[in-house]
DNA sequence: ACTGAAAGTGCTCTCAC
DNA sequence: GTGAGAGCACTTTCAGT
């Protein structure tokens, strides 16, 4: 399904998707055309979800990281659902996780201090009955990225490959 | 430095950066020439960072979320930056903070499954000495975005608003 | 399946206002 | 800030390997 010239593909769009079609081709050694029609289907199967820009989280003013670790008492499945809908309606909420373990949710948010989540927290808990909340805040952001890693892709060998078997 | 009408580009921008710029600038209210070069200038000045191809986890093979903490046992400057620079190095860490609280750091970590997370444990603990690693796995990942709250920019009013007052 | 060429389109970026 | 225009990159097709 995707092979290796594809996960090349997918490495360099990962880290810049304004480079031309072109050149990717010249870097994976591929011409437009193909490069340009393997783009088009990663696109096509959603390997490839969003083209997005991304912004330095200081230059807008979300300085502070909080990871907000959430235990429910155990609701029933309608609450869940409102639950997961109304946190997940916070712009602050960057990422929200259902966990295994002793933790039953987790929250990354974003927000330019202490004082801002303060009144993030106020809100949260007005919208919405939560028992047990447990925050954490990140001091610095040793690292962030937008990248996953593509060294688990189920690649298929290319066609001379599998020939040459 | 930003106004509403850059916020709003930023916005879109973080949303889909393969709109066109007159399109923007037609939803901003804005003409082609003025709305490119505001574009140019959050790029100039670091605002947007870069733009990137989102890929979809499940597609590249990397469906399971681990949260690592990590207690230290009080390190030196050197080893600390050693730790940094070793654990920032493996692909699957996707973001990496430095916590104030009980935890000293705290990664995020996307592999395929248990066993695979095993493996990068494995590799991980191979290359530096830790104390004191606790590992949640995420079930479900409810919400996860690339887009930063824009509510909380410093936004120089718009001269017109400006001279009303 | 990829190459290369080539046509058509639409966007980027500059310039004059 | 507007509007127009030149240049260019991208898209898409087609014949050929």
């Amino acid at each position: 399904m995707i092979d290796r010239i594809d996960r090349r593909i997918l490495s360099i769009l990962q880290e810049d998707c304004t480079i031309p079609v072109a050149e990717i081709g010249r870097r994976v050694g591929l011409s437009t055309t193909p490069c340009w029609r393997r783009i088009q289907k990663l696109e096509e199967d959603g390997v490839i979800q969003r083209r997005v820009a991304i912004l330095d989280p200081k230059k807008v003013n979300v300085k502070v990281t909080a990871f907000v670790a959430i235990t429910t008492s155990r609701h029933n499945d309608d609450w869940l659902r409102k639950f997961a809908d109304v946190i997940s309606e916070f712009p602050e909420v960057i990422e929200f996780y259902r966990m295994a373990g002793q933790v039953d949710y987790l929250l990354r948010v974003a927000v330019p201090d202490i004082e801002a989540y303060d009144a993030f927290y106020k809100r949260l808990i007005a919208k919405i009955d939560i028992s047990d909340v447990s925050t954490s805040f990140a001091m610095e952001q040793i690292k962030s990225t937008s990248q996953l890693p593509l060294s688990y892709v189920q690649t298929e060998k290319p066609r001379a490959e599998r020939d040459d078997q």
